[in-house]
DNA sequence: CGGTGTGTTGAGGCACATCAAGCCAGGTGG
DNA sequence: CCACCTGGCTTGATGTGCCTCAACACACCG
């Protein structure tokens, strides 16, 4: 579950075409307002620079899947074609890059360093679905928090991270994101508590109390139970 | 649910780089055989000519998750990094066509329109992999049967398709991709049938009798039932 | 013929959903 | 200051859809 963080792929710091050209500019929401909307044409790429927002798509009988959260580094907007396929909104006060996606298309076309960059994008969003495809379809309800703090943890900082950790989103994203409900998020938080493997000290945050344990319960290894 | 076909977005028709260079050529693969295993190098990605092919996770507990299955005209080998994160192998007898990865970079440098080629071969891969999580996470087992068989149909040919299509991977393949067991697959196809939605002529094939059922139940459509 | 592999069908159990009540912090107004 | 409301979260009781286990059907093959 690696991040689609930009940084991660050139070896030489490449700046998105709008960072230099102030053509894009940064973008500021309030929470829960709309980046962009399931219909809209696609304009642009978000780079998100702080904060967090949430992608979801909404079936006609009302229920909702979650399909990624974002946060700083992360490139939202990819995967659509002419116009998004979901909505997505901020889930605190977010600043975004916006990167223009014809100014990024003429870009690449002189500079295809650019384009290898916009590619680890790709293959970092691939790699991200295919995971949650493989929580979705396999876990049990403590396997998928289990899995879905990890990956938490390992997005804000140090992969030892023992300190409290910001969970920005409320249970009904967590559940909807999950393929469950808010009771069995609850129910196996707080399971997860009780076996002294997390700590809840207050609605937005958790803390690891053993990595290891999580891990092993993340990634299915029932070598030790 | 796209195909990731490479000649759906170009607007020439652009060959991949080993077409007219003949540095990678073509693999013939008989039925099981692998076309590469999980922590195998990353060396080439693979266009599909003939045949079928399916990527999975095995998990440490043995549990499995099969994550695509890829006919021709798809790309296969994309979203990993140095090495392939899944194992992937025939379905069939299958043709592939190599396409190194190194040549393939290279030539992106010359070529800026491979680079958008790739960019859409990707999206593609993200929007069937959005789709696959929002199966996973909030559809019910027929859901699941349907949406899998609506897209198996649009697939092999004109969306209108009355007539016998292949179904060529087994129950368990179907289940472990839609995150079923064999025993519910198969309950669930007798039920599609006996509703009348499709038929079952033998083991290898299906038939859509009403298209628009079928549609209505693959996408939660529940304005009429 | 029996043996094997794949798919279907049935009976029962369990994990998670659903429904419902209660907890707690924050806000508002008297 | 307290009384009251509200929204997010937790906890409990019950229901159900899918899994598990088991038997059987059927084609293929030696």
């Amino acid at each position: 579950m690696q991040q689609s963080n930009i940084a991660s792929s050139a070896e030489t710091q490449t700046a998105w075409p709008n960072e230099d050209s102030g053509l894009g500019g940064v973008r500021l929401l309030p929470p829960y307002d709309a980046l962009f909307r399931e219909g809209d044409e696609t304009v642009a790429f978000y780079e998100i620079l702080s904060g967090a927002v949430r992608a979801y798509k909404i079936f006609p009988d009302g229920r909702r899947q979650i399909v990624a959260f974002a946060f700083p580094g992360d490139i939202v907007g990819f995967g659509h074609g002419d116009t998004y396929r979901f909505d997505c909104d901020a889930l605190t006060t977010t600043r975004v890059r916006v990167i223009h996606k014809l100014s990024l298309l003429r870009a690449m076309r002189d500079r295809p360093e650019l384009a290898e960059k916009l590619l680890d994008v790709a293959r970092g969003e691939v790699e991200t679905l295919q995971d949650l495809s493989l929580l979705l379809c396999r876990k049990t309800a403590i396997e998928r928090i289990a899995s879905f703090l990890l990956t938490m943890a390992r997005k804000s900082g140090d992969p030892a991270a023992c300190e409290r950790l910001p969970l920005p989103m409320c249970r009904a994203d967590i559940a909807d994101y999950l393929g469950l409900t808010i009771e069995t998020v609850s129910r196996n938080m707080t399971r997860l508590r009780s076996l002294r493997i997390i700590d809840l000290p207050d609605r937005g945050s958790f803390q690891v109390r053993s990595m290891e344990r999580l891990r092993q319960l993340a990634e299915c290894d029932d070598t030790t139970h």
